[in-house]
DNA sequence: CACTTAACTCGC
DNA sequence: CGAGTTAAGTGC
C-alpha cells in the first residue's frame, strides 16, 4: 500500500516534529492526533507542520508507521497558533507547551472507553439577579462591545464587595447563549467553595473545575469535552489556560493581580498575560478583574491598552473599615508575646458584641526560626540553606522550600549534641492561636493555612463552622485573604507588617499593598463595619498610610515612580536566568563562562552571576543571572544568541524565566 | 574481573 | 523525558 510522510510533534521536550508514515488513502490533517511508535513505547502525538531541523537527511529505513489516528477532535489552529507563540516567549521547546495541552499524559487510554461526562449544562433562564446601578452600568459596558468588538481586554476594578463577579456572570450567560466556551481562571482553587454556591445559585448547576487535585479520570472526561466542544464553562487553575477550547469565546482572570497566576516551575509563565495572548490569537475578549489591580494592568487602563469599568460602593450598607496602625516599637507587646494591648482589648469587644477577629500573618507554623542554644546557631535544612521552621502541632522542624520533616526529639538528629537546648524564635500562626487562647480561655480559635486547605475537607470545614459562627477566631495566612464573605466579621488584626525589601524581590511592596488590602476588606463586608488593626514596626511606611486611607491610587502612584526611576518592569524588560547543579564548582565555572560570552551593550545588560536569596535549594546550588533591555527590544532573541554559544553540560540546568517576578 | 554507579546519547 | 548504552569507580 502507498504510504505518506506525516510530522508529529511529540509531548516531550524537543523542538523539532518527527517523521511518520501513513496509509496515502487516510484522511489527515494538521493538529489531529495520532498514536505512535516512539523507541520502544507507544504515545500520543500531534501532527503539525514539518518544522524538523535536520541535521543530516533522516534514512527513509528509520521513519515507522503510525499506530493510529486517534477518534478525538484535532487540535485547531488557534491552540496550536498558541502553543507556538507560548514556546516562543517563553523558551521551551514546542513538545514541553504541548505536553501542558495535554493536561495528563493518561489521555490515550487504551483500556476503557471514556464516558461523557455528566450534565452541567448552565440553565439560563433563571430569573436573573438584581443588579445595583453601578453593576448595571458595568455590565452594560461589557456586553455591548461584545457586539461589535471581538478581541478586547476590559478590566472590571471593583472595590472588595462591589460584587465583580455577579458582573461577570453575566458576560458568561451571554457567551454561552451564544455556544461558546468560556474559561474562567482563578488563583487558588483550593479556596473557591463560596465562589462554586454562587455561581451554582445563578446558573443551577456547577462548572467543570480544572485542577491539579481533579481525579485523572476525571481529567480525561473534561480534557475530551473541552475539545469537543461540548462543555461550556471551565472554571480552573492556570493550567486550565492550555487546554484545547475547541470554541473559546471568553476568558476571565479573577483576582488578576494574583501572584499565584505565575508558575515559576517546568515552563514558566504567567497565566494573567498568556491568557490575554491567548484571548488575542482566539480574537475573543477577556476580562481581569480586582479589588487591587497590579501595577502592570493599572498603567495598561491608564495607557488605554485595556478598557475598564469601575464598581467603587459595596454591597449593603457596608462601610469601609475603620484602619488603625499600632507602633509595635512604642508599645511593644512583651516578651515572647506578639499581640498588642490594643489588640487584646479590641478582640475582647469584638466577641463581647457577638462577633467575630480574623488574624493575618503570613507565616505556617509555631515559630519561623530554631536556634541551638549550647552552639549559639540557627538550625538549618540540610538540602537548603534556609532555616527550619518549627511546628508544634506535629512536633516537628519543617523546610518550607523542599518539605524536608524531622521530629522534633531525637535532638543530636537536630544539633550535634543530645543534650543541646533550644530556643524558638518569632511569631507563627500557631503560636498566635496560642497567645489569644491564654488570653481567653473560652473562645473557639482555629487556624487555617495552605497545608490544612491541601487536606480533604478540614479547610473547607473551618471555613464552614467560622461562617455558622461555631468559631469565634481564625488565624491565618494569605490563604484568608481571598473572596469570602463572612457576615459577622469585624475585626481583622494583621499581626507583622512589616517590610523585608532587603530579599530582592521588587513586586514585594506591591505584594504587601495588595495582600493588607485585602485582608482589610474581609472586615465588616454586611452592615456591620469593621476594624481593622494593623502592627507594625515600621509605622513610617508610606505603604501602610496608603492602605489606612485605601489610597490605591496614591500608592500606585508612588511605586510607579519608583519602578520608573530603577529601570524595573513594567518600564524595562527582565529575564532571570537560573543556573543549577549538584556540582557547585562546576556551576561557578560554567557561569563564568557564561559572563565571558555574554554580548553585552546599550541595549542589553548582563547583571550576574549572583547567589539567589536560597542558593542551595533541594540538594542543588544555584546562581542568577539577569538580562535587563528596553521594552522594545527582543529578549528572547538575546538570550538564545547567547546560549548557543555555549554547550550546556547535561548535569547543568539553566532555566530561563521571561518576565520574572521573584529575584530572591 | 564482575558488578554497581555515574555519564551521556538518542529517538522519527 | 527516559530507556538503553558506555565509561568510570569499587570491591576482592
Amino acid at each position: 500500500m502507498k504510504k505518506k510522510i506525516i510530522n508529529v510533534l511529540l509531548p516531550l521536550p524537543f523542538n523539532q516534529t518527527f517523521h511518520y508514515l501513513c496509509n496515502e488513502k487516510e484522511k489527515i490533517k494538521l493538529g489531529d492526533f495520532v498514536l505512535v511508535p516512539f523507541k520502544n513505547k507507544k504515545i500520543i502525538g500531534c501532527v503539525w507542520e514539518n518544522i524538523s531541523r535536520l541535521k543530516k537527511k533522516l534514512p527513509i529505513t528509520k521513519i515507522r508507521s503510525i499506530e493510529k489516528k486517534l477518534n478525538f477532535s484535532s487540535l485547531n489552529k488557534e491552540n496550536r497558533d498558541f502553543i507556538v507563540w507560548v514556546s516562543n516567549y517563553t523558551m521551551n521547546s514546542l513538545g514541553t507547551v504541548f505536553k501542558l495541552c495535554l493536561g495528563v499524559k493518561q489521555i490515550f487510554n487504551r483500556k476503557k472507553n471514556i464516558e461523557n461526562i455528566d450534565d452541567h449544562f448552565l440553565d439560563l433562564s433563571l430569573k436573573k439577579p438584581v443588579l445595583t446601578k453601578e453593576q448595571l452600568i458595568a455590565k452594560k459596558y461589557i456586553l455591548e462591545k461584545f457586539n461589535y468588538k471581538k478581541f478586547f481586554t476590559v478590566v472590571i476594578d471593583g472595590v472588595a464587595g462591589s460584587g465583580k463577579t455577579e458582573v461577570y456572570f453575566e458576560a458568561i450567560s451571554k457567551c454561552i447563549s451564544k455556544k461558546k466556551q468560556v474559561l474562567v481562571l482563578l488563583p487558588e482553587i483550593s479556596m473557591t467553595a463560596q465562589w462554586f454556591d454562587r455561581f451554582k445559585k445563578r446558573f443551577k448547576t456547577k462548572p467543570l473545575l480544572w485542577h491539579s487535585d481533579v481525579k485523572v479520570s476525571e481529567k480525561i472526561k473534561i480534557w475530551k469535552s473541552i475539545i469537543d466542544g461540548s462543555t461550556n464553562v471551565v472554571v480552573g487553575a492556570r493550567s486550565a489556560l492550555f487546554l484545547p477550547f475547541k470554541n473559546l469565546g471568553l476568558i476571565i482572570i479573577d483576582e488578576e493581580h494574583d501572584q499565584s497566576f505565575k508558575q515559576e516551575e517546568g515552563v514558566i509563565y504567567n497565566a494573567r498575560d498568556m491568557a490575554i495572548v491567548r484571548a488575542k490569537l482566539t480574537n475573543i475578549p477577556i476580562i481581569l478583574c480586582s479589588a487591587t489591580l497590579s501595577i502592570e494592568t493599572k498603567l495598561n487602563v491608564l495607557e488605554k491598552k485595556y478598557e475598564v469599568v469601575k464598581l467603587k460602593k459595596r454591597y449593603g450598607k457596608a462601610g469601609f473599615p475603620d484602619v488603625k496602625i499600632l507602633d509595635l516599637a512604642e508599645n511593644p507587646p512583651e516578651k515572647g508575646k506578639w499581640l498588642s494591648d490594643e489588640v487584646h482589648k479590641e478582640l475582647k469587644n469584638t466577641i463581647k458584641s457577638g462577633n467575630q477577629a480574623l488574624f493575618f500573618l503570613n507565616r505556617r507554623g509555631f515559630a519561623p526560626y530554631v536556634y541551638c542554644k549550647t552552639c549559639n546557631k540557627k538550625i538549618l535544612c540540610p538540602n537548603c540553606d534556609v532555616g527550619l521552621v518549627f511546628h508544634k502541632k506535629d512536633n516537628n522542624l519543617i523546610c518550607h522550600h523542599c518539605g524536608y520533616k524531622i521530629l522534633f526529639k531525637n535532638k543530636k538528629r537536630i544539633c550535634k549534641n543530645s543534650d543541646c537546648s533550644f530556643y524558638f524564635y518569632g511569631p507563627g500562626v500557631e503560636r498566635i492561636s496560642y497567645e489569644i487562647k491564654d488570653n481567653n480561655k473560652n473562645l473557639n480559635v482555629e487556624i487555617l493555612t495552605s497545608d490544612i486547605m491541601q487536606k480533604k475537607d478540614e479547610g473547607k470545614d473551618i471555613l464552614k463552622k467560622f461562617e455558622e459562627e461555631k468559631i469565634n477566631v481564625i488565624v491565618g495566612t494569605q490563604i484568608l485573604a481571598k473572596g469570602h464573605h463572612f457576615p459577622k466579621l469585624t475585626l481583622v488584626v494583621v499581626v507583622d507588617a512589616d517590610f523585608s525589601f532587603l530579599g530582592g524581590d521588587l513586586r514585594a511592596a506591591e505584594k504587601t499593598f495588595q495582600l493588607l488590602t485585602q485582608v482589610s476588606g474581609r472586615s465588616g463586608r454586611s452592615t456591620l463595619s469593621g476594624k481593622v488593626l494593623i502592627q507594625s514596626l515600621s509605622v513610617d511606611n508610606p505603604i501602610l498610610n496608603n492602605i489606612k486611607k485605601f489610597d490605591l491610587n496614591n500608592f500606585f502612584l508612588e511605586e510607579i515612580n519608583i519602578r520608573k526611576e530603577s529601570g524595573l518592569p513594567p518600564f524595562k524588560k527582565l529575564s532571570s536566568l537560573m543556573v543549577v547543579s549538584k556540582n557547585e564548582k562546576k556551576l561557578n565555572n560554567f557561569c563564568k563562562k557564561m559572563k565571558f560570552e555574554a554580548q553585552q551593550s546599550n541595549d542589553f545588560e548582563v547583571l550576574g552571576p549572583a547567589p539567589p536569596f536560597i542558593s542551595y535549594l533541594r540538594g542543588k546550588h544555584r546562581k542568577r543571572f539577569i538580562v535587563r533591555c528596553s521594552k522594545n527590544k527582543n529578549i528572547q532573541k538575546f538570550i538564545s544568541d547567547w546560549l548557543k554559544k555555549i554547550k550546556i553540560p547535561f548535569d547543568l540546568k539553566v532555566s530561563v524565566d521571561i518576565d520574572p517576578y521573584n529575584f530572591s
